[in-house]
DNA sequence: TCCCTATATAGCAATCCAGCAATATAGCTT
DNA sequence: AAGCTATATTGCTGGATTGCTATATAGGGA
């Protein structure tokens, strides 16, 4: 993905915020039943639960975030799982810096 | 400026070529008779034509970026001038290191 | 099989955004 | 004063974005 497309994806209050949440699942989201919230990741109802939005919206919205490669999806049945792709991370704001910082 | 302020203020292909420019003006644009580029900076009218955008298009970018503290505004009679304000950038590049990276 | 739960898709409304042309403002220069 | 140049403002359009409700799909359990 390229650099101004993953800048569009964090350009979302709601998004930026669920990328923070998933940066240590454990410390905000209640356990879970069917899936370890490290191993696999948060399931989509609690993302939409704890945000306060519609369960299409928060869909949509992992949709952008997994099509930026920002976090990772895992399915199970019918539950889907989303934990954040730490080294996507990291490369982006790697790019982000070379971009718009003087290197050092 | 907020962290989201600032993104959304980046999510623009327009408005970050400009960061990037005005990281060196030098390198980007040519000399001007009117104001030192390194000093005062780019004037309006050449990010415009380098652009290809009308010169209200580019204003109304360029009031963006100085809303979001990421470049500042120079007059001088009627031309402004705009430089990076390297300060801002760097401020938001580790603000977003603390929100969306784990700490190292 | 029937229902319940979890997620996906479709379709719609409201809002925001990026661009433009036209025009206003303001400072030089002749 | 008249004209030229640089920027700002206004008002408009088309398209993207975010959200919703309603509905479809699909798995699991009684």
């Amino acid at each position: 993905m390229s650099l101004i497309e993953i800048l569009k994806t964090l350009a979302n209050e709601n998004r930026l915020t669920i990328l923070e949440w998933l940066q240590d699942p454990v410390a905000h989201f209640p356990p879970q039943k069917n899936g370890d919230l490290i191993e696999h990741g948060v399931c989509l109802g609690a993302i939409a639960r704890k945000l306060g939005i519609s369960q299409p919206t928060a869909t949509n919205h992992m949709k952008v975030l997994v099509n930026a490669g920002l976090v990772t999806p895992t399915r199970n049945s019918n539950w889907v799982y989303f934990r954040l792709n730490k080294e996507a991370v990291s490369l982006f704001l790697d790019d982000l810096q070379n971009k718009v910082a003087t290197q050092k």
